[in-house]
DNA sequence: CCTTGACTCTCCATCTACTGGAGGGTGTAT
DNA sequence: ATACACCCTCCAGTAGATGGAGAGTCAAGG
């Protein structure tokens, strides 16, 4: 039978955590002298102890701990619980990588371009989201008008209301000069019916890159030349047509407007 | 201006965290009603927040952000940073890529072996020791009692005590019939000077894969077996001789002693 | 004009796995 | 007797939010 500092450096744990364990249930003294509230332990409960290390190490938290140790850890149950570690582990591993790869693709941009870009490009995860659009060939993007006065009055008309910012989606793959297929679509929640023009479809949960341009539209392309460059320098590929919301129109559909707020957004995946 | 909740709806950024931010000085609404104590943010904010999700990304904590935002964030400075937040992303990856190694090994061997072993390894860190120690080839290790006896009287004769366990190293690479190269060793604190025989020398730090054997010696051999296995498993290499610590020592040296603790170090690297 | 329901506010508690400190009692060697 | 190392409990704090209680605000519909 040993005092807590005594087992403390026997086993390389603090008294505090011991202390702390104790409270929790996970590794009680053998005996606690009803006098002084003393903690007594036995050398035998260093392997107890050692086990609780290992479980620690292998991503169990405390409590998942104390429940495999009172149940006497049936080794089915184990074994599911290390499958679920395991997907949580590699998960972990993926993201930090990544995370360590946009670390290093920053260092980079800032050596080679000394100065940080006025674009912060993030990784998003969002839902499935649910919209009505209206698709079509225009000659230029800027003349999209007609596309978002086709789906608003389709709205209106089965009073259906957006539940969030608008936006357009690109399904060209490659810069045009003229004649660009895109699709200005409207997110919304409730029941509807599809028309020749307007059509009800959800767009799937998906991985977004984003980054947000703050002016007028003209000069949106710095931000696509950001964004670009950002994907590729960081390892991921497009897998499917650009968004560009409308977190802020512009008044009237101007294309000078300084005031609209508009996010870039493209579905990635790591390649 | 919008209120606080159509902010959120356009960042995807709860209310909850908005008003943390705030809260902390990182993203503050432009303006606050006076009697309604409303927030009401721009939408150019929603920049900023983008820049303050980006550096998050980066592996800035919030107080790093708030600092890099108020100073203007020299190019120099941030790149000193993101130098620091370089290594620990690197140490993370490799930690969680070795703690997931681990959870593979512990499911193969269920499966293998249909069951738990009966010793948990774990990886420990520790500083460098000093120690008084006698080396010398024996020709069993239980007969190792003489060195322990010239050792203690040595250290009792100028009054030096021992601050922790003692232990043997092991300095044969393999194993051995008879004649074992081994070295009796007594943590010290104080000064003391070496003879023929006392040696006084310093452990460097180093990372220990240790394991521990509850119960005589004579079946230490499975511990031996457990951890040799698990090192190669994980992929580690030894380092240097191993190291043999009576945690609970047997009464005058008996080999079948029930009551022995012993754990059992091996310095490794990871490969 | 009133009600309803959606928003918003502040303040407090909770999570993890500890760590630090205050204030006070114990045990042992000199 | 005294010094000093130990030990105890209780409280607070960490990072980055999240959840809830209780109360005030706002706009639309009847």
């Amino acid at each position: 039978m040993i005092r807590i500092g005594d087992f403390s450096k026997l086993s390389r744990i603090s008294v505090k955590t011991l202390r702390y364990y104790d409270e929790m249930g996970l590794l009680q003294p053998v005996e606690v002298d009803p006098f002084t509230g003393y903690r007594l332990y036995e050398y035998s409960q260093l392997s107890d102890l050692n086990r609780i290390l290992a479980l620690k190490d292998l991503g169990f938290s405390l409590e998942e701990i104390g429940r495999l140790l009172d149940d006497g850890l049936s080794v089915e149950q184990m074994r599911g619980m290390l499958k679920l570690r395991e997907t949580e582990a590699r998960q972990r591993v993926q993201e930090e990588a990544e995370r360590l790869e946009r670390i290093r693709t920053r260092l980079k941009q800032i050596e080679q371009e000394d100065g940080m870009s006025k674009y912060d490009v993030v990784i998003k995860k969002v839902e499935e989201i649910k919209t009505a659009s209206v698709r079509d060939v225009v000659p230029l993007p800027s003349e999209q008008g007609g596309l978002w006065g086709e789906l608003e009055g389709y709205l209106a008309m089965n009073r259906v209301r957006p539940i969030g910012a608008c936006f357009t989606l690109y399904h060209d793959d490659e810069f045009k000069e003229r004649d660009w297929d895109l699709e200005v679509c409207e997110p919304i929640d409730a029941e509807l019916n599809e028309s020749k023009r307007v059509k009800v479809q959800t767009l799937p949960a998906s991985t977004l890159a984003c980054t947000l341009h703050n002016g007028p539209f003209v000069t949106i392309g710095e931000a696509y030349n950001a964004i670009g460059k950002w994907i590729t320098d960081n390892g991921y590929r497009i897998t499917g047509p650009c968004r560009e919301v409308y977190l802020h129109p512009s008044r009237n559909g101007s294309q000078t407007d300084p005031e609209t707020v508009t996010e870039i957004q493209f579905p990635v995946e790591k390649v």
